[in-house]
RNA sequence: GCGGCCUUAGCUCAAUGGGCAGAGCACCAGGUUGUGGCCCUGGGGGUUAUGGGUUCAAGUCCCAUAGGUCGCCCCA
């Protein structure tokens, strides 16, 4: 193969863009019904904006990052999520004065060097909402809402959300050394290898390993949320109390973790089933430490990153269609120079009238182009011949009923008009 | 980064135990000197993913590479 788009990336073709325009409309609209202003930041950030924002250690930081130098030398990194472009944005422009929490959304593409496979690709598209500067769990609530509601709103069912907790610098580090560590060293040896590993590298980690030898052990492990520091378990028992006053089911998955320190507090991820192993339609929760490790003032601040593919993959699993995109809605069909001519000079009125319009090209036979016309999805052929031309009309020929008519040249838009207008409201 | 499976026309797929690369759809043209959908006829379109190897002979067997796919890891 020759000709082939870079491993990982899709073309997204005319007839798969109703999709895309769908959920990028309910999107920007349930945005919009949330308060959230769009904001839209560069693709590419000097390369610490991640490594700082996400922090080293992750894989995302460490293996999956697309990093360039550019022609000056600066290091700059094709961005692998948005929050930490968002939250560079607000420092920037000095966002602290602004009304708090800053409610911003933006929708684009994101880049990870990853091996592709079913609903994961290299570049991939994410509805990313952030509020930044304030941290009442009201908020964290206010996002996970939202995710909900864009959820239903698009039709798709069958949903689970889970959520934790994983506390924050002033509660983890101990929870950690004191508790979970001691007691996953207790049964390291019945531990599977990877876990072992991880046990070193990253303890938190060992709770959501799918290793069916580790499970018994991971089942029976002391629970963050037990061992949460006032603030921390205020904040999750004040957010349990509004989900559940708000009658919001969820799943709280003591196994739900993040291994960095910029993650804060509330952990969500929402769950769908049929898309294949890569089944996270969204990722969110609080990062009171990331406006900080950014070289920022401590500001609090949750999102959530809602991946779009894997929304479109699950629309099509359970068979919800977009609503068609219109197309053209005339088809102007021609026969010899003088007809081609006056077609020609029809298609620019037509156009210039905001009627959708395409002619045909090619000087082919009557047939093919009624058929093009046919394929095509017009809603009406205009046939312009030596005949009409000379008697200074138009035969207009609506595709759904067969029904044609001779219509005087001079009234073509005005009949057309009339004639679409009928159709819209019926 | 690691493992399993897959790759034949634009698409979906055939091709005995190695023996002349095919069909349907789509596209183009004709059947109607100016009329779409159904039908009929014909046509164009292939280095069988790429590169090696075995063989008189490879789409078919072997190796490598690439891409896809399903998992692992991680997450959108």
């Amino acid at each position: 193969m020759r000709y082939q788009s870079p491993k990982g990336t899709l073309d997204i073709l005319p007839e798969d863009q109703p999709y895309w325009r769908h959920v990028e409309a309910r999107a920007r609209h349930i945005c919009a019904l949330y308060g959230y202003g769009e904001i839209e930041t560069p693709v590419f950030e000097y390369t610490p904006v991640f490594a700082r924002g996400i922090g080293q250690g992750t894989d995302i930081v460490d293996k999956e990052m697309y990093t360039f130098e550019d022609k000056g030398g600066d290091s700059l990194t094709l961005r692998p999520e948005f929050t930490a472009g968002v939250v560079r944005a607000y420092l920037e422009h000095g966002m602290h004065v602004r009304p708090q929490p800053v409610r911003l959304y933006s929708l684009g593409p994101a880049f990870r060097h990853e091996r592709p496979q079913a609903g994961r690709y290299r570049e991939f598209h994410q509805l990313n909402v952030e509020a930044i500067g304030e941290q009442d769990p009201a908020v964290d609530l206010e996002i996970m809402l939202l995710a909900w509601h864009f959820y239903d709103d698009l039709g798709i069912r069958g949903l689970s959300f889970q959520v934790n907790s994983t506390g924050c610098p002033a509660c983890r580090p101990a929870y950690l050394a004191d508790v979970l560590v001691p007691y996953l060293r207790g049964y390291q040896d019945r531990l599977a290898p990877e876990d072992q590993r991880r046990l070193e590298r990253n303890p938190l980690r060992v709770l959501d390993s799918k290793e069916a030898q580790s499970q018994p052990i991971i089942q029976d492990a002391p629970r963050i949320i037990n061992y949460l520091c006032d603030e921390c378990r205020r904040h999750f028992e004040t957010l349990r109390g509004y989900l559940e006053w708000l009658d919001r089911p969820y799943t709280l998955n003591h196994r739900l973790v993040r291994g960095l320190d910029y993650y804060t507090k509330t952990v969500f991820e929402v769950w769908a089933q049929g898309i294949g192993a890569q089944n996270a339609l969204c990722g969110g929760g609080r990062y009171d430490g990331l406006a900080e490790a950014l070289g920022g003032p401590p500001t609090p601040g949750v999102g959530v990153a809602i991946g779009l593919e894997r929304i479109i993959l699950l629309l099509k699993e359970q068979g919800i269609e977009p609503p068609p995109l219109p197309g053209a809605r005339v088809f102007i069909a021609y026969r010899g120079d003088a007809g081609k001519r006056a077609g020609l000079q029809l298609e620019v009125e037509l156009r210039a009238a905001g009627i959708a319009t395409v002619s045909a090209v090619g000087d082919r036979s009557l047939k093919a182009q009624m058929k093009q016309a046919d394929r095509e999805g017009a809603h009406f052929a205009l046939i312009l011949g030596d005949d009409e031309v000379a008697a200074g009309t138009v035969t207009v020929r609506e595709m759904a009923t067969g029904e044609q008519a001779g219509v005087a040249r001079s009234g073509i838009l005005d009949y057309l008009r009339v004639r679409m207008d009928a159709g819209l409201s019926s």
